[in-house]
DNA sequence: ACAAAAGTGTTAAATTTACACCCATGC
DNA sequence: GCATGGGTGTAAATTTAACACTTTTGT
């Protein structure tokens, strides 16, 4: 037998926020692609990643990456899966270890668009390299599917929050509309969120309380589950 | 920076089957162990792996070693988390694909028991090396938290099976009762099972009737989530 | 006053849970 | 006959879902 080039570690990230749909209607989910500059695959929009480092945990791998790619922090962070097909990759083979984040969208991200680093819809995603399409597909279903049974909305939202908000980032998300009242309900019982005595004024209509989260925040390990 | 050993790619798999408690009163679930026969941690009990070999699936891997260790095939095989903290093992950084498996029980298993291979119930392990421990309590887990939405059950029986016999192995992997009334209710509903014509006789009771799992089997990759 | 979102109330439908009771077989 | 698990019936409790209605603000 051959002694044949060393298996690569690379690790990759899905990043999430929640921006304003095209028609600027309400929000969608979006994720930021960068262009891939050389072989195999290039010109081929993928996901942000790179080569595992000796001394780097895997998290801290997709962090920096994430960083790197849209000069913001996640706000969530956890591992999705291995991706590791001997022939997902031409040439040398390639296992990847892939993250999914979220990430407040504030205002800072929108600076860091240059030519090779772009964010897309979605729902509307170009060509992917590799098996990215597949990967991007799977980390939509389990960010729809953890926001039901925790406290993930946390990711996308501030300190300070109404319930409309709320709502909106689980319409966004879950990509359907939910009754305000029976939604109110929920959260007020899932014992997820607390009042506060604060209230969030200027709409045109009668002023929105203001909630916060009763948990910190969630996980990024196997840990707590 | 110095060049430093590569990063080894690893991978292990839990494995699970029902097996009739110490006290034989019904099936608990079990899994087997190796012991380690080299530094580090020798001596302790461990999770059976190996190294990935370059042209090697990494299922391929974990279905290799799963028939290595206990003769059998997995009837269910599903990767689970990638562990690769720096300091997970003394020495190299070594980073772990851990699957988990399901086998039917049958007879054969019980050859395979040697001096370094042995089956404990997965609520009373050894003292285990690395952060094996934490890696079985997190497959519990999922093996739980899949069994209720999914056809898992058959991992665990053959093509016909009675409702009881399928509420046994709800019971055995939940460790509580089930309302057998109530269960064959949901059960029906769900459309996970067919009835078939056939009835199984022999108990001092009415005959029960022999059903079929709808699907043929759940998945080893996140495709068909 | 009026529009709009905040927030409450009410009811029907669907699901879950507990448990009584009949059925069909082996002994 | 009788014990045993197979299987059906029933009703209360809980959860989900739909939607009418009241409240409070900005204009």
């Amino acid at each position: 037998m051959i002694t044949s080039a060393p298996i690569e570690l690379a690790v990759s990230t899905v990043i999430f926020a929640l921006r304003p749909a095209a028609d600027s209607s309400r929000r969608t989910v979006w994720l930021p692609l960068v262009r891939r500059i050389r072989e195999p695959e290039q010109g081929k929009w993928a996901l942000p990643g790179g080569p595992l480092e000796p001394d780097q945990e895997l998290s801290e791998s997709a962090a920096f990456t994430l960083n790197e790619t849209t000069g913001l922090s996640p706000s969530y962070l956890e591992q999705l899966f291995a991706f590791g097909n001997v022939d997902r990759s031409p040439g040398n083979r390639v296992v990847s270890i892939i993250y999914w984040a979220l990430v407040r969208e504030e205002e800072a991200a929108e600076a860091v668009v240059t030519e090779n680093v772009r964010w897309f819809p979605a729902d509307d995603l170009p060509e992917l390299a590799f098996d990215h399409a597949e990967i991007v597909s799977y980390a939509l279903g389990r960010l729809r599917g953890k926001l039901e049974y925790s406290n993930l909305g946390h990711a996308f939202l501030g300190e300070l929050f109404t319930l409309s908000t709320l709502r909106e980032v689980y319409e966004a998300v879950l990509d359907r509309r939910i009754d305000p009242a029976n939604f109110r309900r929920q959260v007020e019982t899932s014992g997820l969120v607390r009042a506060t005595d604060q209230v969030q004024t200027g709409g045109r209509h009668r002023p929105a309380r203001l909630y916060r989260f009763a948990t910190p925040a969630a996980s990024t390990a196997p840990t707590q589950e």
